[in-house]
DNA sequence: TCATTTTTGTTAAATGTTTCACAATCTTCA
DNA sequence: TGAAGATTGTGAAACATTTAACAAAAATGA
């Protein structure tokens, strides 16, 4: 699979697209153009087309794409096709959202166990997911296990994730603040909330004074 | 200020730094060089040198930046010298861990009210913040408020959304995965669990695939 | 005091991403 | 069947971001 040349940003949109292209199906829609599709994710349709090119000519010129030809393949493009396993560690008020959710409405992941080091949580089930204690993760079998969703508190994540590490994981989303220290061949990719909202206030403040002095 | 001119990309790493460097005033730490700091939070330090370079000449050659200085300077920047006030709409699984949370450490950002549609959530404090009914989300004063938090079901995204802006609100959170259709003067950002946890999945297994082909 | 070392700030190059422009080609419908 | 219309796929241009290279300036220590 051609996937080397893939760039980074496209491939952050797949995601979105194979979503997108989910609920089309689902109400009966069976071709869109790149145009439509684009103003319906608020993408340029050009983008679209050029991120769809990477993997071959997925579309009819003059017709547009087939939806469920374009969401079989973004399936398969995105590993949808089997169910991802993923781990979650600590189960405080963000780690029981998360177990409460679990992704799996129209996507093939599953949070199959979580852990933590409070007695209190330990042997609770969360929404059908059982809680571990914590020192059973280096010795749990996790080769199966994709990735590791790390909700402990900051100072904690560094170590989490090293036990992570040491039970055969290879990758985390962590919602920690902190940036983890880990080795080349682990992937990490942060949700990071409070960077987000500080984001939006900057952006918001500075628009408005650009708005002031037109 | 020189706002108009700051890169997006430099904008967005602008909390990150903020955050960081109270941490290092925190533990004593009164200078860094920009390629210690960047070890730290992960990025190369020229990008670094050049993101503070938009905002004036912020260090000391051969000495590197005050800790203090720099972090009372971003702090400015980033309106974090006075509260902001937000709201959230929609206190369920996600919407209760964010008011738990209520990014109040370190942060000057305060969740003053939360709305609900819910009889049974509505009347309730959750860590001290009331829960409204929806319904007096449009009738309340909400001029003195920055933004608005949207953590309800996708399917309602966007009327929540159209209600707050009816009050008054020009920028958004957006935890759910619908991509909302509004005005041109409003500004927007997602954070979407599902799709990093799809990219997530995404780079490790294409990236072993490449592994594995080398 | 002064030579050496450190480290910034910045110009220029390299790289990555988005958008433009349009030929190629399929669809549609008379 | 063929003309008109729609829409893709893609080189090239424009734009954005990161990285390299290094002169200038300050710090340090003998
Ligand atoms: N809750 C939010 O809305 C929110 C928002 C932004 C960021 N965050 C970040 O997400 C993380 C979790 O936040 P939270 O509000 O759920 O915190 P929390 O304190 O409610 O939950 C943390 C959980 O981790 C467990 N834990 C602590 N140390 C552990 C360890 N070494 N190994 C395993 N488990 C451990 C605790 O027992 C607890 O159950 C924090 O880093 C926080 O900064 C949370
Ligand atoms: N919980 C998670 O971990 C998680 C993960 C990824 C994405 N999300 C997204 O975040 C959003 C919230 O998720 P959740 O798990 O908290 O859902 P939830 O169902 O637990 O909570 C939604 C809340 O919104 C309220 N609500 C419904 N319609 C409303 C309306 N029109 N106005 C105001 N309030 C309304 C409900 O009463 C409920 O309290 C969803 O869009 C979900 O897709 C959540």
């Amino acid at each position: 699979m051609a996937s080397q040349k893939v760039p980074q940003a496209t491939a952050e949109r797949l995601p979105l697209y194979y979503r997108t292209l989910q609920r089309l199906v689902a109400i009966g829609k069976t071709r869109i153009s790149s145009s439509e599709f684009g103003s319906i994710v608020q993408i340029d349709s050009t983008t679209i087309r050029k991120d769809f090119s990477y993997f071959g000519a997925l579309g009819r010129k003059g017709y547009g794409y087939d939806t469920q030809r374009l969401m079989e393949f973004l399936k398969k493009i995105l590993y949808q096709d089997e169910l991802s396993k993923v781990i979650l560690i600590g189960a405080g008020h963000l780690g029981t959202a998360l177990l409460n959710h679990n992704f799996q409405k129209n996507n093939n992941t599953k949070i199959v166990r979580a852990y933590d080091v409070d007695p209190s949580k330990v042997g609770k089930e969360i929404s059908g997911t059982e809680v571990h204690p914590m020192n059973e993760l280096v010795t749990d079998d996790n080769s199966d296990i994709t990735a590791a969703i790390l909700t402990v508190p900051s100072a904690h994540a560094q170590e989490a994730a090293e036990m992570a590490i040491a039970s055969g994981i290879h990758g985390f989303l962590n919602f920690s603040p902190t940036r983890l220290v880990l080795p080349a061949d682990v992937y990490v990719r942060h949700v990071d909330m409070t960077v987000e909202l500080q984001a939006l206030i900057y952006f918001l403040n500075h628009s408005m004074e650009e708005r002031k002095s037109e």
